[in-house]
DNA sequence: TTTAAAAAAGAAAATTATTTTCATAAATAT
DNA sequence: ATATTTATGAAAATAATTTTCTTTTTTAAA
């Protein structure tokens, strides 16, 4: 624990009434302590702003406001529990902005969170190892499927990635062992995609699920699991959040696969970048 | 360096005169602002209360004390979140993830630090209004086209989201005033897209573009202009923050969009998403 | 017990910090 | 050259924090 509430555990016994009321409070909701104002403190934690203004006087803070930022430098690794906002209506647009970023660092914060090394190192061993690979997805998910395909036909990697579904499942028909299929679907319950993967494996292929955590179809019939993390239930509207979660597990498959093999894949990777560049005169990146 | 003094860093040369007085003594003394009330800091940097406390919002805190709390929290966990890190070669997988969710943390931090709220306000309205909405963009900024063509579709808002560049200028050689034609490239100087905004333009149609922050091309020639974080100079290989950022913006837009005209657009949401379950019986999202 | 003294605690006043308003100056467009 | 917009700081308004002062509670001594 962080030493100011350390500090401030130890010293309990030694408090006034209403100062170890404080305390109490203090340690049990350090995390929101940080945003209040002295005046919302006193009143939650049933004190009052002249006590708040002592303890930290106690404590050898400047005041208050001392306090807090110390207090708030320490916490900053400690995990926060806000969670998924999802759109409502006539909401400021600055409120908006603040949700929308909060939901998305949520998003990154916990699919890294899940990651299972293990099964990150066999998918990026499939991937290397694979003649071909096939991405499978519809609907949002066909988007990470196309970023996924631009960034594997960047370092040479045959891949194909159809947003139609039954291009998906006759593109399966045609893999064989050693080849890699990829799955997305954040529900894990698409049946197109379900389809087409159980085509991929009994062809022989490997096959690599991109789904929310916990058990789903798509996922039990897979080889090698991935997941993002999950948002809370009834989230519809501002779902986006799962997608930027998806792209975060396909970016560290790729940065792993090119650290891995640097000087196989990075020679390639560079060739295509001065490529487009020369073919588009002016133009640098996209 | 932190997010925030990024930030500041890159918006720099959009600041008014006195806001640019303001930026370059809080990049040169960010560790003594920290500790600085707002009359101190406007002294010592020459400036008034007002112009700081209007520069906080600006950069989108909720004022002076919630600035100081992020710049202070920022500046203590800096080492790990320093700069983007590129990809390397045999870089142990663990190292790899914590680096790329470093990245994209970043990013999305950087691009929220960077939004204009007029110039958002004026998309979210043009994109209510248009009745015909044109994505432009090529390679992988084609994929975060697409994104935006599905959340659109699923309000329905009549677009278009064509991958090639051909296509796109057709497309646009359609459209008509009142519509509006959004285009996406990092580096604002793809020939294809400018091409096919310059051709919207010439329509009549109202020009949205979404770069890199800075001076280029492809914003230089819109009417509204939107920007994600800029990276290093020479990332290339671990390029994937700024797709992040891009969508982390269009993201915004569409969230905006639909909490403003909630009650207009929520119902046809909705109904894409029944649409879909019933369609595919058994799935539930992708 | 009762009472005096000391400590604790909150209400309210005072102070300090921050934000907003408003008038003016500067810049830009017409 | 003039109108209009934008930027800015002074000052007013508001908000946050600290201090003072009074009341209450506790402790200690008679």
């Amino acid at each position: 624990m962080s030493s100011i509430l350390t500090a401030i555990q130890e010293k309990h016994e030694g408090l006034n009434r209403q100062e170890q009321n404080l305390a109490r409070y203090i340690l049990d909701h350090s995390q929101q302590v940080v945003t209040m104002g002295i005046t919302d403190l006193a009143e939650q934690s049933q004190t009052s702003t002249a006590t708040i203004s002592r303890f930290c006087k106690t404590f050898h803070f400047q005041g208050f406001t001392d306090f807090k930022m110390k207090l708030s430098t320490e916490l900053v690794q400690m995990p926060s529990n806000a969670t998924y906002q999802d759109i409502v209506a006539g909401n400021p647009m600055d409120r908006i902005v603040q949700a929308v970023e909060a939901n998305h660092l949520r998003s990154i914060a916990d699919t890294t969170r899940l990651i299972d090394f293990k099964q990150l190192k066999l998918a990026v061993d499939a991937l290397h190892k694979a003649k071909q690979v096939d991405l499978y997805g519809v609907g949002t998910s066909s988007v990470v499927t196309q970023d996924f395909y631009q960034k594997l036909v960047r370092i040479g990697k045959r891949s194909t990635a159809f947003p139609d579904p039954h291009m998906q499942i006759t593109s399966a028909s045609a893999l064989s062992t050693g080849d890699v299929a990829i799955a997305i679907s954040y529900s894990g319950e698409t049946p197109e995609t379900i389809h087409s993967l159980q085509s991929a494996q009994e062809r022989g292929a490997t096959t690599i699920s991109l789904t929310k955590y916990g058990s789903n179809t798509l996922s039990n019939i897979s080889d090698i699991r991935l997941f993002s993390s999950t948002l809370e239930e009834g989230m519809r509207r501002g779902d986006m959040a799962s997608r930027i979660g998806q792209l975060h597990v396909i970016d560290i498959i790729f940065t792993c696969l090119v650290s891995e093999h640097f000087h196989e894949l990075v020679p390639t990777l560079e060739r295509s970048y001065q490529m487009v560049k020369q073919y588009t005169y002016k133009g640098r990146d996209n």
